[in-house]
DNA sequence: GGTTGCTTGTGAAGCGATGCACAAGACTCG
DNA sequence: CGAGTCTTGTGCATCGCTTCACAAGCAACC
């Protein structure tokens, strides 16, 4: 019925989850599966997993479930993942080469196929097969191989400057892990994590049950 | 007033960046910050930053603003950053060994003191001064250096057992990379980030304006 | 001291997501 | 063919977060 009028964020967040889980089981050709499975397949409980589904369209039987398959294509279909999204990963330190040779980036349709960094010793050289370009290459490699995705992976005093040449070069989809507010157009889509901030969401909780720890003892 | 009967969820994810954006911008001793000026700093709007501060107690001076010194103090607090919480790394591939050597997570109160690894190369070796040792080690790990929080950088294949072996040694805090779902007792709090879902989002609005695009073009 | 200007803290409305609960529909078996 | 069983899709109530808008409060200046 809403087929795609508007596919609420809480769910586009989710649908990758499915499609893990999906993929992660592997279900036979013709198999069939239930909100319920599919809900424990990705962590979330079913109510959520047939109200999510049913933002993209009528493809459940009921009292049979959802063919697997065909779920896994139009998950698929909805996010694009249909094709692959080559992407270019911006500084070449710790984190840029593990996330430049994260094999769950190509798996997933997303190819890393160049990085840049400003550091000269790196430049012209290959790391684990990614070549290394200058900065003021991107703009060739972004046209040359149809770049759609920029990954931010520099220190955070160079994220901005990385993200206008991204910007400039035409890549609409940022994704940031440098620890700094960056701004840019609003046409361009940019998602952040900051990682030392996830740590310090659990820190708080931490402390929490062990300030409670302290409190009781008293 | 409502000084810590209970902090949203939202508003605790909100708390690092404010702490971010206030040691990023060196502010004086004495120097006030305006909940504007915060918003900007933190990438969110004015509005938020008031009623989030407002969970914590009231710190603000009502036509001057928020002493910026106290107020990172009184964040700092909240989020339990007065101390340090030493951090085990599991699983020293390419990610693990970005995670461990992230300087970020030091410098924001989580050093990394040790790793495991089930390859019999690494164990016993140091990388990037981080001592690698063998998964069955955590126990002795965890209590010898009263590590509370545990990241699990292995394969997925891994990743439970990793889980496991960290909710055995008493690790309460957890944050998961592997792209899989990962059960643990309730009282343990599991923070999981999937690199590849993230961009699997960025792809859905991609793949939206792409295809807007192509249907205008008819 | 009163007036003006600024910023906080919060009541209240709005908005989106969540989860319950159940009717609608599909398959099975006697 | 009808009863029983199963699972989806969704109306509806609820919950929590966001945002607006403004009174309360503080400082500066005349």
């Amino acid at each position: 019925m809403a087929a795609a009028g508007h596919i609420p964020d809480a769910t586009i967040a989710r649908l990758p989850l499915y499609l893990r889980g999906l993929e992660s089981a592997g279900f036979g050709i013709g198999s069939t599966v239930s909100s319920e499975e599919l809900a424990d397949l990705a962590g979330v409980n079913a109510a959520k997993v047939r109200r999510d589904l049913s933002h993209l369209g009528t493809y459940g039987t009921r009292g049979v479930g959802y063919d697997a398959d065909f779920l896994r294509f139009q998950i698929s279909r909805a996010l694009g993942v249909a094709r692959t999204w080559p992407v270019v990963v911006c500084g070449m330190g710790n984190l840029g080469r593990a996330l430049a040779n994260h094999s769950g980036f190509k798996e997933r349709g997303f190819p890393v196929i160049a990085a840049t960094d400003s550091d000269p010793k790196k430049i012209g050289t290959q790391v684990d097969g990614i070549p290394v370009h200058a900065p003021n290459e991107l703009g060739g490699l972004v046209e040359r191989h149809a770049v759609a995705v920029g990954v931010i992976a520099t220190p955070a005093d160079a994220a901005q400057g990385a993200a206008d040449a991204l910007v400039a070069a035409g890549v609409t989809s940022i994704m940031n892990f440098a620890p700094i507010v960056l701004s840019v157009p609003d046409e361009v889509d940019l998602r952040s994590v900051d990682l030392a901030a996830e740590l310090q969401i659990l820190g708080f909780h931490l402390h929490r049950a062990r300030f409670r720890d302290d409190a009781d003892e008293t």
